[in-house]
DNA sequence: GTATTATATACTGGTTTTTCTATATAGTGA
DNA sequence: TCACTATATAGAAAAACCAGTATATAATAC
């Protein structure tokens, strides 16, 4: 069953799996799986600085990854469609399969500090 | 279902995601999934230079996504795990929700070039 | 040997991301 | 009005990323 997706879709897939390719944000997504949150709330739990958890929800909220309203002085963000959900599913999955071992992941040959052992030894 | 994502984790899954959060990666890795390739193929089938697919291939390579065996002057690139596979497949199908119209994507209020129309407005 | 092909690597300039500090805004309560 | 709280925004330095040019390597064919 092979999949094939569009070039068009492409573009907006690279898009949200490149937001979602900081530790942070994923985080954050994934703890608005949960329900709504409010920054501070989001700051205090992964201990995130204000400046920096205000701006990781600016970009989810640029990308349409989440939304917000907003009440008095409080901002209220929560996951903004399904999409998202279905990713974290996905990725909930995966680490299902990695954890029991049925699925192993090698990161390869490459030692990610020094660099070395490329291809071209 | 709360899908919950372990810490460790989300190391990972954020570096597997950031690195096909990038068009002609998440292209490639696609062209993939219908089998092994050579460096040369995946370069004309998207117009690439070279150089630039050799890049794509190494940093995928680096991060455990693809692998190669080499034959002669050629090396045949292919999908290193299911992970990848299983985030291929997740893709496919929201692609076919979003273009089935059962569900939508909202890119948010902002343009993307003007970056206008913020929060505060 | 030389030429050619396939691919990897080096290097470099430009752009984007990230993280931090500082500040602005806006609501609330005394 | 004056704090105080919650959050957004500005700006700047450092780091990472990207696309391009040039070059190296290594296999193959002549």
């Amino acid at each position: 069953m092979t999949a094939t997706i569009s070039t068009e879709f492409i573009q907006t897939a690279a898009r949200i799996l490149k937001t979602l390719g900081h530790p942070d944000r994923l985080k954050i997504v994934e703890f608005l799986e949960h329900g709504e949150r409010t920054v501070g709330q989001i700051q205090r739990e992964f201990d995130l600085l204000q400046p920096v958890t205000s701006q990781h929800l600016k970009v989810l909220y640029e990308r349409g990854i989440v939304t917000f309203r907003q009440e008095g002085t409080r901002y209220y963000y929560s996951l903004a469609n399904n999409f998202i959900i279905k990713i974290l599913d996905c990725m909930a999955e995966v680490q299902e399969k990695l954890d029991s071992g049925e699925w192993d992941f090698d990161f390869g040959v490459v030692d990610q500090e020094t660099g070395e052992e490329r291809i071209h030894s």
